[in-house]
DNA sequence: GTATTGTTTTTTTTT
DNA sequence: AAAACAATAC
């Protein structure tokens, strides 16, 4: 492994007993666009990365001249540990990343050309939005109305990002059909972008909308990136936008090298701005293009890639084609429903660890779900019965309060400017500086161009210009003597010893201890996690340089995100990944949504809460929106094709959400299973038994029972009553309270149907539809009619 | 200027 | 159920 010639001699040999003809010819195609349409499990990341290996082996290229994009930076972590091990160590200069992450590096290279310095902040969404919001109060805006709310500005704003629109270009191109949102938000993307440039900053829009900017205005700049890599390769196609693809173009103006892969069946970000057509479309967009089909699927047994067939061959619009498979039939899909959200997790949970004590190992099994909230039953149950498990997605460590606030500490010393890691942190720990303060600030912060941290040296003068005198401007100097102190810390201090530093300086561990006693344990963990993390990153970047032969020379000393300093390349990864994808340690069963399963594959996977309003999700049933619905059909179609062994199917016939109880047909997807692949779910006796002494419902399901269960109706008839859970007097006896799914009367409303119930110990009022018009009224004042 | 309390809302999905 | 938000009291 440490002799380059050898191993990828060796590989290269055996290239041909290593793929198949189809494989062989996507990773041998080296010049010219190279379309590959790869199925799922087909092997795609094994094409790549032969390809990859192979371009280097024939001397093609050298590894700083490969451009690698993948959708995830997990994906480009493996991509570049498999590349590692084929051809070595030199691998590591070849740019291996997400889109954001190699625009962002390049960007850091050359987009002072724009006005921005090297050590500019990437904002994410929650920065991103707070700095909405603010812009849009300051202007005043009217936001009562719904269509007007942030969100929805916000939304549009990352829309027209998405297709590559400034805002003047935006404001251009809106036809007299734009939305009130759509209009509204051009003035507010205007402001935005000024706050932004003048903080120093660019949101997650920014890194790809800029690049292009970049390349479009500064031909030295795209002429540097263009002639250096000769070949560019992207990952997950399917799922890019108009801007990433413009990005690509400029990228590959020189050389015309571009290698796509993707799956048009996998595409599961259409609300992203992906744009299917880009991959639709790619052999007519590049005249000479190559194009080569994987369609034998070697990760899934064959009643596994039955089903999924069967799933997706109901979308209309797609490129027909089938997955097939040579392996044997295997296990039977499963299914389950339950009477209750809660029942779901317990039994899977249940039935995970039976095979765990019967020796299976945790991390083959995977649980996968819609909606990120729908991890926490299954976290309860994984905890209660001690099974070990991971986390994926969801909240990142990174998003939580504390370390976002020691992380605007960290990233003020290397951007003072940032406006919103400087609101942030003025005011925390408390040091008695409000609205009105802030506000003031703001006017000078007009007034002067100063931003930021900057504003807090500016002269007693000016700010009592602005109304800032007295005690208020003796503790702005406060915190611009800590801002300044920790920047000069940091000037020759490892980041971790920065990090250390801003807890101490601060006295950040006190604030936690007095804002909130009880969680403040708990925080205090997170904040030295923290530390510790930075100093684990720090050992990674370590290592001897990663560009040895670099001929553009001037980006020597880059770390592997391609940043300056070992800070910035922290911080980089603070904000572009999720946390936690970056050191796995832990190791257990997976739990994850089903977007984040893309790519992904596992022995035995779960796919729950398989009902109408669940998956697919209330939003698209409601918005009747033909494409939404194949969309969310493609997104079970990825699901199901994660497994390898074994799948299983569950539903709940009752959903607690947000507090409440609701009613939930099963999936229109269940119904599509052909029944000669599904299966009850095996369940074992001890577990039968302690589905009795809970008083849970199972019942014993099979697709063609689903389909005539939700034929043409969105609502269930029960049979029985339903299972319920909490202290055994709230069971005791025939209930005389309503039950979701009954008919009440109430003297002011008439007759109704409760349609929702909130859960045991709120404050227990019903929703209940009378009429056209829904109302939340205590349970007390309805009673059961008939 | 801040702390407390009550009220309203909840982007599906991720970089 | 939890978080974000608004109104109110201090």
């Amino acid at each position: 492994m440490d002799s380059l010639s050898a191993v990828s001699g060796a590989s290269y040999e055996d290239l041909a007993g290593l793929l198949n003809p189809e494989q062989l010819r996507a990773a041998t195609t080296i010049d010219g666009p190279l379309l590959i349409l790869a199925g799922a499990g087909s092997g795609k990341t094994r094409v790549l990365v032969h390809r990859a290996a192979h371009i280097l082996h024939e001397g093609r290229a050298q590894p700083w001249e490969l451009f690698l994009v993948t959708f995830t930076n997990k994906a480009a972590k493996e991509m570049r540990e498999r590349l590692e091990k084929l051809i070595g160590p030199e691998v590591r200069s070849a740019w291996i990343g997400t889109f954001h992450a190699l625009c962002a590096r390049m960007l850091r290279q050359e987009g002072y050309r724009l006005g921005y310095n090297s050590s500019f902040t990437i904002y994410d969404s929650d920065d991103s939005k707070r700095l909405v919001k603010k812009i849009m109060g300051e202007m005043e805006f009217d936001s009562s109305n719904y269509a007007l709310s942030p969100p929805q500005i916000i939304s549009a704003i990352d829309r027209a990002k998405n297709k590559g629109l400034t805002p003047e270009a935006y404001k251009d191109q809106l036809s007299h059909f734009a939305t009130p949102a759509e209009r509204a938000a051009v003035g507010v993307y205007f402001r935005y972008r000024e706050a932004l440039r003048r903080a120093n900053a660019m949101d997650f829009g920014d890194l790809l909308l800029i690049t292009v900017e970049l390349m479009k205005h500064h031909a030295e700049a795209r002429q540097r990136f263009a002639e250096r890599f000769r070949y560019v390769m992207v990952d997950e196609f399917q799922d890019t936008n108009q801007v990433q693809y413009e990005v690509l173009r400029q990228l590959v103006s020189v050389h015309k090298n571009l290698a796509v892969v993707g799956d048009d069946d996998q595409s599961i970000y259409r609300w992203r701005g992906a744009e299917v057509s880009n991959i639709l479309g790619f052999s007519k967009a590049h005249a000479k293009a190559t194009v080569v089909k994987l369609e034998q699927n070697y990760r899934s047994t064959a009643n596994i890639i039955t089903a999924a067939n069967a799933v997706i061959r109901q979308n209309s619009k797609r490129h027909d084609k089938t997955l097939f498979t040579d392996s044997e039939a295997g296990a039977p899909v499963g299914l389950a429903m339950f009477d209750y959200s809660d029942a779901e997790a317990r039994f899977i949970v249940g039935f995970i660890q039976e095979r765990v004590a019967h020796g299976e190992d945790p991390t083959s099994f995977a649980i996968l779900y819609r909606q990120n909230a729908q991890s926490r039953a299954f976290e309860e149950q994984l905890m209660r019965h001690r099974v070990p498990y991971v986390l994926i997605g969801g909240t990142g460590f990174y998003d939580r309060r504390e370390v976002k606030d020691i992380l605007a500490y960290l990233r003020l010393t290397a951007n003072p400017r940032s406006r919103a890691d400087f609101e942030r942190i003025i005011n925390v720990p408390s040091r008695k500086i409000g609205a009105t303060t802030l506000a003031r600030l703001r006017s000078a912060a007009e007034a002067t161009g100063a931003e930021g941290a900057e504003l807090l040296a500016l002269s007693d003068e000016t700010l009592s210009q602005h109304g800032l005198k007295g005690a208020v401007v003796k503790r702005l100097r406060q915190v611009r003597g800590l801002l300044e102190d920790l920047r000069t810390f940091a000037q020759d201090a490892e980041a971790s010893q920065v990090a250390a530093e801003a807890i101490s300086l601060t006295d950040y561990e006190a604030y936690l201890d007095k804002s909130d006693p009880n969680s403040a344990e708990d925080r205090r963990a997170n904040v030295q996690e923290l530390v510790s993390s930075i100093s684990e990153h720090e050992k990674v970047l370590g290592g001897p340089a990663f560009d040895p032969g670099d001929p553009s020379g001037d980006d020597g000393g880059f770390g592997l995100a391609g940043a300056k300093t070992p800070l910035q390349a922290f911080l980089d990864q603070a904000s572009l990944t999720s946390g936690g994808e970056e050191g796995e340690v832990t190791e257990g069963v997976n739990l994850l949504t089903l977007h984040s399963a893309k790519g992904l594959e596992f022995p035995i996977v779960f796919m729950v809460g398989m009902e109408e309003n669940t998956f697919p999700s209330r939003r698209v049933i409601e918005s009747d929106d033909r494409e939404a619905i194949e969309e969310e059909r493609r997104l079970c179609y990825v699901g199901v094709t994660r497994a390898m062994k074994e799948i299983h199917l569950s539903a709940a016939r009752v959903r607690r959400i947000y507090g409440q109880d609701e009613a939930r047909p099963p999936s229109r997807f269940l119904a599509e299973l052909p029944p000669s692949v599904v299966a009850n779910m095996p369940l074992t006796v001890a577990q039968l038994n302690g589905a009795q002494a809970m008083g849970m419902g199972l019942q014993a399901v099979s697709a063609p029972a689903v389909r005539a269960e939700n034929r043409g109706s969105d609502r269930i008839e029960y049979d029985r009553p339903m299972a319920r859970h909490g202290p055994p007097d709230a069971q005791a006896g025939p209930s005389e309270h309503p039950q979701v799914g009954e008919q009440v009367h109430h003297n002011l409303f008439g007759v109704g149907l409760v349609i929702a119930r909130d859960a045991p110990g709120s404050s227990g009022r019903l929703t209940i539809q009378f009429g056209d018009e829904q109302k939340r009224v205590i349970s007390k004042y309805v009673e059961k009619t008939g």
